[in-house]
DNA sequence: CACTAGAAAATTTTT
DNA sequence: TTTTCTAGTG
């Protein structure tokens, strides 16, 4: 691809982040400025400049992105792609490569399992989520000390290490841990470039790992202080302060034109942390910030309900008449997603969306029957590839023989020759369920896990992230899930006191989950709190969330409709109710 | 061990 | 209110 044309498509900021040189690189990219983009022509343009492409290394935090940005790059450059791989991934390969040999990777469920394990034999009474807490916090620190912590949790840490030890399997931090220990050593990785999507997301033991590959690559940060929401899982804003004071030289580039949100959603997002300075919108779109406080949660779920069946073009009388006098554009429901702090909040509002006969999905929650045949699966399936047998085995509750029968049909079923169903008979009977039609299509698709390299727990996918947006459907999910998304039209529900921020979280990591909230809509945005609500069976008094002071005047107070919408007829397909 | 009653906790969740 | 955990039975 000619340099000319990848940068002519690029605004002077986006042009100067891709193309600046010879030094560190921070780039500052709000919601909506292009950040991607930026990062897959960089990536490109460094390449043009002569970087090899296997010395240029991009990590994201998740497998989506990577596989984002590969497909982003293979459609603008082809040829010999650089390794684009999650922080995790990279490590395993890091790590494999010099040690010979990679170990099996836990994944969550699996690392609970141990820990319980290991309190069960070292007689710890503290509850296994503080014990999983504890021991994930630690191991993020990169020069962490056990001789700080109790002689209860030493423990507990030294007969969970023995038992990862003895089952010849290592988790998620081990492979950040090991894989900085082999930089400090003195190997270097063929590395010249390094660039670090969402670093406002790293944590201190990446931070680390960052602080070597600075130390002989030219880093490129790319991230924005004001989404940072995983602080609960070790990611540290202020390590981008930190970036910017010890690597220096650091040149830094702000995007500030941002094409997503209207400016009156910008300067609301602007004000709500107190930002002076708000992004700059390209869009021509008009804003339009509907803000409304409601007695109880039913009436509030009923009003967001009401007007998507308004904007939607829903059925009732009610609809039509509005529709034609204020000249709403007429919306399909899949352009619209409803956003809330916790999960168990969408439960009214899916009542009352099916009140309304409007179809709505969530990104899957596995239930846990279908989790447990996935895991079985997945154990089987790295039993087969023979890594860490002896565990795998022995969370299959099956004989050897048995598993290795089980495994020669699992086999059989990856060379496309194999009977799914006598693999599927043999898979239920250890589990002592029936496996659904379902739960097997979702075994299938991940067949494919097997002739990778590394682990399935570092790729495998348990939670569907990934929405059909092809479907007719309104999109519910929480904020946090719902960061890199955009839709024209969000509502952010329950936007109140004790629910944002959250008690007992950090106040300012609230505050940015609620900017990242507004700042996912392209067009319309609506904000609902309730002055009651239920939470954990208990009525509490909420109202407002303190966040919303002083923005008052930035929105438009809601409408009340007192007319009920017909119910719409249901031949659509419902996605998901569950 | 598998099951269960009663107690205790309960967000958010990239790998 | 609902889910998860624990200690105690059978």
């Amino acid at each position: 691809m000619d340099v000319k044309d990848l940068l002519k498509d690029l605004n002077p900021r986006q042009r100067e982040a891709t193309t600046a040189l010879g030094s560190h690189l921070l780039i500052v990219a709000g919601p909506g400025t292009g950040k991607t983009r930026v990062l897959t022509s960089r990536i490109i343009y460094l390449m043009e400049q002569g970087a090899a492409p296997e010395e240029i290394l991009a990590v994201t935090f998740t497998n989506k992105a990577a596989k984002e940005i590969r497909q982003r790059l293979r459609s603008a450059a082809g040829g010999r792609l650089p390794q684009v791989a999650t922080f995790h991934s990279w490590a395993y390969h890091l790590i494999s490569k010099t040690l010979g040999e990679g170990a099996y990777v836990l994944g969550e469920a699996e690392q609970l399992e141990i820990i319980r394990e290991a309190r069960a034999n070292a007689d710890i009474k503290k509850r296994p989520k503080e014990l999983y807490d504890r021991l994930v916090f630690l191991k993020q620190e990169p020069d962490f000390d056990t001789s700080l912590e109790d002689e209860e949790f030493r423990r507990f840490w030294d007969e969970y290490h023995r038992l990862l030890g003895e089952y010849g399997v290592w988790d998620y931090d081990d492979l950040l841990i090991k894989a900085l220990a082999i930089l400090k050593k003195g190997q270097r990785p063929p590395l010249r470039h390094v660039l670090v999507d969402e670093f406002q997301d790293v944590n201190r033991l990446q931070y680390a790992i960052l602080e070597i590959l600075g130390s002989f690559c030219h880093l490129t940060a790319i991230g924005d202080k004001n989404q940072s929401i995983y602080g609960f899982r070790g990611a540290d804003p202020a390590l981008i302060k930190r970036f910017k004071r010890e690597f220096s030289p650091v040149k830094t580039v702000e995007l500030l034109d941002a094409y997503r949100c209207p400016q009156g959603i910008l300067d609301a997002a602007a004000a709500l942390l107190g930002e002076k300075r708000p992004l700059v919108s390209k869009s021509s779109k008009r804003a339009e910030i509907v803000f409304g406080v409601f007695e109880n949660e039913e009436k509030e779920a009923s009003w967001i309900a009401h007007q998507i069946d308004r904007i939607s073009g829903g059925m009732s009388f009610e609809s039509f008449n509005v529709s034609g006098h204020d000249g709403l554009e007429q919306r399909s429901l899949s352009d619209v997603c409803i956003l809330y702090r916790t999960r168990s909040m969408s439960r009214k509002i899916e009542a009352a969306l099916t009140r309304c006969g409007i179809p709505f999905h969530t990104p899957i929650r596995t239930n846990r029957k279908t989790k447990e045949i996935l895991t079985a699966f997945h154990h089987l399936l790295e039993f087969s590839r023979g890594r860490a047998r002896r565990f795998h085995l022995s969370r299959l509750k099956v004989a050897e023989e048995e598993a290795k029968n089980l495994s020669g049909l699992l086999e059989a079923l990856i060379k496309g020759r194999g009977e799914g169903h006598e693999f599927f008979k043999g898979l239920e009977k250890p589990l002592g369920v029936e496996v659904t039609e379902e739960e097997k299509s979702l075994i299938l698709q991940h067949l494919g896990l097997f002739d990778r390299k590394e682990p399935a727990s570092l790729v495998f996918k348990e939670e569907q992230d990934e929405l059909d947006f092809s479907v007719e459907a309104v999109t519910l999910m929480t904020l946090h899930a719902s960061k890199g998304l955009e839709f024209p039209v969000v509502f952010l529900a329950g936007i109140d006191n004790k629910i944002v921020p959250w008690k007992e979280s950090d106040e300012e990591e609230e505050r940015r989950l609620l900017y990242v909230g507004m700042t996912r809509s392209s067009e319309s945005l609506f904000i609902t709190s309730s002055r009651r609500r239920r939470l954990y069976g208990r009525m509490i008094k909420t109202g407002p969330s303190p966040f919303l002071k002083g923005l008052e005047g930035l929105f438009t107070p809601a409408q009340r409709s007192s007319k009920r919408p017909r119910k719409r007829s249901m031949k659509k397909k419902q996605k998901s109710l569950f």
